[in-house]
DNA sequence: CGGTGTGAAATAATTCACAGCT
DNA sequence: AGCTGTGAATTATTTCACACCG
């Protein structure tokens, strides 16, 4: 009875299929959650001992057939030696290659309050390759302010900031009304992907990819769930 | 596949033929969380003015098509209006009682640190039906401090604050560490929904329902999602 | 044995096509 | 015209069954 938080992607939503997903990638888009799931587990608490580990293990380890380990697995490319199982060390490296945290991956935060804080002093990032470099905000009153041994900057920065340090990557936590333009403004100054933690959908047509975070809606999926006898 | 008649609720009078819903448990995953979407969509932007909207409008605000919100909508009983559409009002009581939040939760956050205490002060709960009546930690430097208008409470209180609330629902931001054995904790008071935040994955057997919120890993998405074409 | 890989069957979800209402 | 509801077709995903390797 587990389930996954809701995070809509926009290629899911998207009924014009505008996404560059299409064609470039030929693994299905379950396959790919869980394959963040596998390296979770691989990063984790894997005993430094085993240097094997096999569909089954990993399976157990996540709430998920071995079966359905060995398709996932076996759609990135054949990994596993019969009798044997999976080399730990390799496989953590294919699936970082896949997922594509094999590289150092650049990201600001836009909008410092309670989310945003929380955020820049998220101990989990840096261990998987995501590295904040600046936090921006568009209150005067919050500029100049230290969190997390980051000076919240302005948000006329923005360019800048992607330009020196290759940011692809923008966290959006600003209230509601706010995030559309926000988003926006993200997108012109380059960055490609958003994730957006405003209860709101954001469009950003092709120029971005959007990842959402709605706390609301995943207490709302609980609720249903925990709910469903009577 | 289609279903058997039921009681209509009394709440909602629907105008066309004989009032059928389906039975609560056979709506397909998916369908679940695109209703949220769109009770989203009708609780937020809605223009005050109008009193029914199409399932096209309704499928534009949220990215999908218009035969999928039918269908989803068509789930959950015949509630529009051919050549109208569907009442605005009656459709979000609709939502909301299948959702389960035409009721009241209450909610205890455990663990105060930057993820929980951000949540406190998460204002987009209250609106939606939920109540968060506690906060509690384990470590006693916290205990009695003061969070959104909440005094952070020992985590021995848990047994109590839940009977005296009928708490249902528990919000884990604890470190990944404790998080199993807090789990436990929340399920042996009686709580039957746990929105997880730990990058773990918490096991509870059959005592409650799990969602996870996983920053890591939507991070994690998105980047393989911007790398897509290297 | 205890493993993986994979075509084939089964199941789930989406999209199409169209009947019928207002 | 514009709209909903829904069986049928299509597409996606999971599960099964079994070949084969160490």
């Amino acid at each position: 009875m587990q389930d996954e938080g809701s995070l809509c992607h926009s290629s899911f939503a998207t009924p014009p299929y505008t996404c560059r997903v299409a064609s470039s990638s030929n693994i299905p888009r379950p396959t790919i959650k869980r394959l963040s799931l596998y390296l979770r587990s691989l990063e984790s608490h894997q005993p430094a001992g085993t240097a094997t580990v096999s569909s089954r293990q990993l399976g157990q380890s996540v709430g998920i057939t071995d079966v359905q380990v060995r398709k996932d697995l076996g759609n990135i490319g054949q990994l596993g030696q019969p009798g044997i199982g999976y080399q730990v060390e390799a496989l953590r490296g294919e699936l970082r290659r896949v997922l594509k945290t094999d590289r150092e991956w650049n990201a600001v935060v836009v909008g410092v309050g309670n989310i945003g804080s929380a955020i820049l002093h998220y101990p989990h990032f840096g261990s998987k390759g995501f590295r904040i470099v600046a936090a921006l905000d568009a209150s005067p009153d919050r500029i100049g302010q230290r969190i997390a041994a980051l000076r919240v900057q302005p948000m006329a920065d923005l360019p800048a900031i992607v330009a020196e340090h290759d940011v692809r990557i923008g966290i959006l936590a600003v209230p509601a009304e706010a995030a559309q333009s926000v988003a926006a403004e993200m997108t012109a100054a380059g960055i490609q992907g958003i994730l957006n933690f405003a209860p709101i959908r954001i469009d950003v047509g092709n120029d971005a990819e959007v990842a959402s975070v709605d706390l609301s809606r995943s207490l709302e999926q609980l609720a249903y769930q925990v709910g469903i006898g009577d």
